[in-house]
Order: C-alpha cells, then sequence, then structure tokens
DNA sequence: AAGGTTCGAGGGAGCGCTCCCTGAGAAGGA
DNA sequence: TCCTTCTCAGGGAGCGCTCCCTCGAACCTT
C-alpha cells in the first residue's frame, strides 16, 4: 500500500537522493557501479516516481488536454470523427510520452471546468478538436500562453491543421458539373463553424463562376439533419439532379430520404458527401465523397502541438482534398 | 505568467494560508468577514490552486483512467460503442467533479504505460471498457488495491456492470425459430473477449435444446469480418436461412456479403445483430438487433465506481437485454 | 611535485499546498 | 469572579521530487 519513496530506494542503494533522481532521469554524469546499484535498488522496492511530486518540483506535467467539443444534441452515440480522432491523437501523444486527458467541452459548464483544468496547471499544452468557430474556449485558453493548436480552424489566435474545404468543395461540385449535372444544389452543416462555411462558399464560388443557381439547404452534420434537408430541397426544387451534401453523415440521410422519395441515386439525383467516413463505402449505393484524411489529420494536429513545445512558430497546416469516385455520383 | 500562490492571496487578504485554505476548501469554521476577504483576493488575482501539489499534499487526484482497449487491426477509424461509452463516461465523471484520463491499451508497450501511470498515482480509480478477457491488465491493476470497475466481465477480481449477453442471444435465436427459420448460423466474435463467449453460448444452447445444428463461423466484431464468416457460412451450408451475428458491425457485413450472393433479406435469409448501434436503424434492410444500452451501460459502470469510492462493494451489475425487431429478420 | 581542472556524489533549499497543533480570546459554568 | 470549555486564526512541518551548489577525489599540466 505504502509507496515506496526515492529516499527509500536510496537507502536501499546506498547512495544519496540526488544520485537516484539522476539515475531515474537518464542523466549522463553517473557512475555505472552507481547507476547498477539504484536499477536494482528501484526494481527490488518496485519503485515508482510520484507524478504530482514531480510536477511540483518541475512544474511540467507531461500531459496535454485533448478537448473534444461536444456534438449537437442527437448526435450522440456514433460519430466516426470522434472515434478516429481521439484514438489517433491519443496513440501519437502517447508515443511521444504525453499523457492525454480528455475532455469534452459541451454545456457552459463543462466549457468552465476545460477552463479551470487548464489553468489549474494540469497540462502542459491543449488540442482543440472540431470547436464550433463561436465558440469562448479557444480564446480563453490561448489567452493562457501556454502552447496550443486546433483540429479544424477556430480562432486566429490558435495555430491549426484544417482540410482544405474550399478546394474540396470545388472538386465536388466541379464532378457533378462535368456529369452533366445543371441543377445542383448543397446540404451545409451548422454555420457557426468555419468547415461549413467554407465548404459552403466552395459550393457557390463554383455555381456561380459557372452561372448556376445556387440551392441551399441547412443542416447540422448529423445523419437527421441530412435527410430533413433533403426534403425541403425536393420540395423547393423537384427537378434536381444533384446534391453536395457538407458531410458524409448528412449525404446518408439524404439517400434515405431520396429512396423514400422514389428517386434512383445516381440516375435521377447524383450525392456527393464529404469526409469520407467508413459508413461512406457500405451505402447502397456506395457514396462518391470528399476524402479527409482523419487519421493524418489528427496526426499532423498533434504534430504541430509537439513543434510548439519544441519552440516551433505553429504555422498552419493545410491538408490536400481528393475526391473518391464511387456509386452515387 | 507567473500564477499566484495560496500565499500570495493570503498577503493580499491580510490572512494567514491557513486561513485562505479553508476558505477554498470550503471548511465550515471560517468567519464571514475573512471569508469575504479572502474571496475578494481570489477573484482580484485570479487564483486557481495549483494541483499537482494539492495533489501531493492530499495524496489524492480526483482524477479516474479510462482505460479502453484498442480495436483489433482493421477496426480503426468507426467503433459506434466506442464513441458512445467514452462520451458518456466523461459527462458522468466530469459531473462527479473527476478528471478523466483516456488511455487506450493496444499494444504491450501500452498496456505496460497504463500500469505506470496508474502506479504513479495519477488516479484514485479506474475504468476499463470492453478488454479482452485474456488480458494481463485487469488482474495487473486489480492488484493495486485501489478502486477498478470494467465495463464488460474480464477479470473476477474486477467488478463490473455487463449486459446479459446469453439472454440477448437467447431472445434473438428464439425469435428466429419462431419465425420458422431452421437452419440458423452464427458469427461470433473474438472467443477471447467474454462477451463473444457468452453470446455464442446463448446461442448453442438453444440450438441444442431444439434440437438444432450449430453453424458456426468465427469473426472478430469488425464489419469485414462479419462479410466474410458469412462468405464462409453460404460455402458451409448454401441452405441457411437465418444469422445471428454477434454484433451489429458484423451483421452489417453479413448483409452485403448476402446482398452480393443473390439472397433477399429477410426472405431467404434473416440476420439478427447484437447491439442495437445507430447504424443498425439505416441498413436496408433495417436491422433486427438486441438492444444493449451503451448510455446506460457507462452510466451504470461509473456509479459503480463511484460507489467504489464511497466505500461500496462492487457488486456486479447486469443490465436486461431486449430485443429490437425491424426488418431484417 | 604542486597547482589547476574536471568529474561526479551529496546536501539541502525549495515547488505550493494541506492539516495538525498551538494558543488567544470568547463564552459558559460554578 | 475565576476557571474550564469551546471556537477559530495562525504557525509550521511535511508531501516526494528536482536541481543548484558545494566539495572531495582523480587526473593533467608544467
Amino acid at each position: 500500500m505504502d509507496r515506496p519513496t526515492l529516499e527509500a530506494v536510496a537507502a536501499r542503494a546506498g547512495v544519496s537522493k540526488s544520485s537516484v533522481s539522476r539515475v531515474i532521469n537518464g542523466a549522463t554524469t553517473v557512475a555505472p557501479s552507481i547507476r547498477e546499484v539504484v536499477l536494482r535498488a528501484v526494481r527490488e522496492l518496485g519503485y515508482v516516481p510520484h507524478a504530482a511530486a514531480r510536477n511540483l518540483a518541475t512544474r511540467r506535467t507531461n500531459a496535454v488536454a485533448l478537448v473534444v467539443s461536444d456534438p449537437p444534441k442527437g448526435l450522440v452515440s456514433d460519430d466516426p470523427m470522434f472515434s478516429a480522432v481521439v484514438r489517433q491523437a491519443s496513440r501519437k501523444l502517447e508515443a511521444a510520452g504525453k499523457q492525454v486527458v480528455l475532455m469534452l467541452a459541451g454545456s457552459e459548464d463543462s466549457r468552465a471546468r476545460v477552463a479551470q483544468y487548464v489553468a489549474a496547471g494540469h497540462v502542459d499544452g491543449v488540442m482543440l478538436v472540431s470547436m464550433h468557430g463561436a465558440d469562448s474556449l479557444p480564446a480563453t485558453l490561448a489567452r493562457r500562453g501556454l502552447p496550443i493548436v486546433s483540429l479544424g480552424r477556430t480562432n486566429p489566435a490558435v495555430p491549426y491543421v484544417d482540410n482544405d474545404n474550399p478546394g474540396g468543395a470545388d472538386l465536388a461540385v466541379r464532378h457533378l458539373l462535368r456529369q452533366g449535372r445543371r441543377r445542383v444544389a448543397t446540404i451545409t452543416g451548422p454555420l457557426d463553424m468555419i468547415a461549413s462555411q467554407e465548404r459552403l462558399s466552395g459550393y457557390t464560388d463554383v455555381m456561380r463562376e459557372t452561372g448556376h443557381r445556387s440551392i441551399v439547404a441547412i443542416g447540422d452534420f448529423t445523419r437527421v439533419s441530412g435527410a430533413d434537408a433533403m426534403r425541403q430541397l425536393l420540395q423547393d426544387d423537384p427537378a434536381l439532379d444533384a446534391v453536395f451534401a457538407a458531410n458524409d453523415l448528412m449525404a446518408i440521410g439524404a439517400l434515405r430520404t431520396l429512396r423514400e422519395a422514389g428517386r434512383r441515386v445516381p440516375d435521377d439525383v447524383a450525392v456527393v458527401g464529404f469526409d469520407d467516413i467508413e459508413a461512406a463505402r457500405y451505402t447502397t449505393p456506395a457514396l462518391t465523397t470528399v476524402h479527409s484524411p482523419m487519421t493524418d489529420w489528427a496526426t499532423a494536429t498533434v504534430d504541430l502541438l509537439l513543434g510548439l513545445f519544441e519552440g516551433g512558430s505553429g504555422e498552419p497546416v493545410l491538408l490536400p482534398a481528393e475526391l473518391v469516385v464511387r456509386e452515387s455520383a
């Protein structure tokens, strides 16, 4: 029950606390004989350094907060992005010797808790995941002055890694037009998210440039909202022949609505999504979508944070977009 | 940059460190006048207690490790259970004032890291999620003597909350037989997981009892493995007319294989899954499945852990199974 | 051979907080 | 009125570790 202390190890090994500390921390200025006897004592006692004591003394924690915005209501159980990003980020951070503290920032309450936690000096850095643009948290945290990065752009003060959202939307819409589609609608994400805004502007830019009329419905990145938006689009413009959904989940919802409405995909209406989540491969018909590599994305964001620890500049990173053509368009 | 200390607050308020400490920690034996002046100083200085120092002094951390087993290869991006459980558990724990440290236990390496982390006294308790039965980690951690619970049964020494797996399988298989299905196959999960074993035995028990032959293929809970297993089953017994898959992901894989093989579902072959993930509602045909309420499950597990903190006994909890009949069977 | 270097071990002062203990003053009892 | 009891603020010793500083010993250098 009683954990052995540094001092106990020192006593057992017959050396000073300082020497034990040096061995533990891998200092090179230790005689091999001492190193040996210390390591043996450590093993025999099952000594593990006390984290809190070490943090207190060094004023560092070796931990990083992974702050994930809680999803909108209704999107609770099945969020592929969450799973992929959190997993990959955890892996990378752990591999870099950082402990990962996962925090959800949903309610005002939890938001305050995150700020409090960071202020308490629990972590050396923060990685935000897909916060809404309007969120106050990024700004609050950035003001603290400790390293912080964001997966997806949020606050100007926060270094980020992002998809080429406008580029991806551009690819998707041009692909549809190239196929001879004339009435191309879009289903947007929540408009307080920068990713949504960018994907929308990518769409409208192409439409304007090519002299087509924009047809827009607003969703919130959930499957249900996609289905609803699609219903509305069909009502607004029964003759539409293509839809660009700002993410795959909504595209999947749209597919369902189209099937229920008796429209064939892609014959009557073509559908393109965004994200290329795994489920996109398993819909009928399989979803054509803009590939945004979650895993690479998480990796790049972690690297950005680790770079900041090393005194890096935190230059934003933009991941290239790529269209994956399957059956739906 | 320099965080204010307790002492700074005390100086500003013109009282002793002890008094400030009492106010911060809500001790009742403080005169209102002192409380007031202290709170003002805290506000003015923006004081936040230093976590490490507090942990050192109290020998408690107010943090809980959430240890999630890394999924088998191939199941990286899209794991609905992970998402739902982690989210709900985080919410509940944070609501109880516990910090959540998420850790993935995949490789031997990461497993050692978890053990090390816990040994370092970083956390007051541990919550395991869906560890494999053969895993050494639960036993290792349990030996440490600090509160630990498991979502899903693993090691006998670890209090757990689990689905009624045999009961669920029983419901599913009897449902199929009641429909007049005669050749009911099953696709199992990885057999080193207790959940897999129980769902399998639930199946075999009913089959034996009712005088039917078991037809078994082994999967690993991934979509792909479900598709593969289904292919093999069709080869083994082309005349089969029903399949019970040990989880929904595999059931979805099986649906795909069946479609490719030209079998109609449910007309030619009925399919039942297990878990009732959100995606089960959106397959064609919609999946009949055993509902296991991830959210309740996570909640119950957290409650079990919080109970242990309060000196509870850690009596295991079993959640009732329920069949959700949709279109696939 | 004597002084100058270098190298590496030990000593000890914190890091910021909690909590036990002391003691002053107020309150109550005889 | 004096003494006991109670209440509550302050003092200070840790919690376990790091890291700077000192100092002895070994090794060079001239």
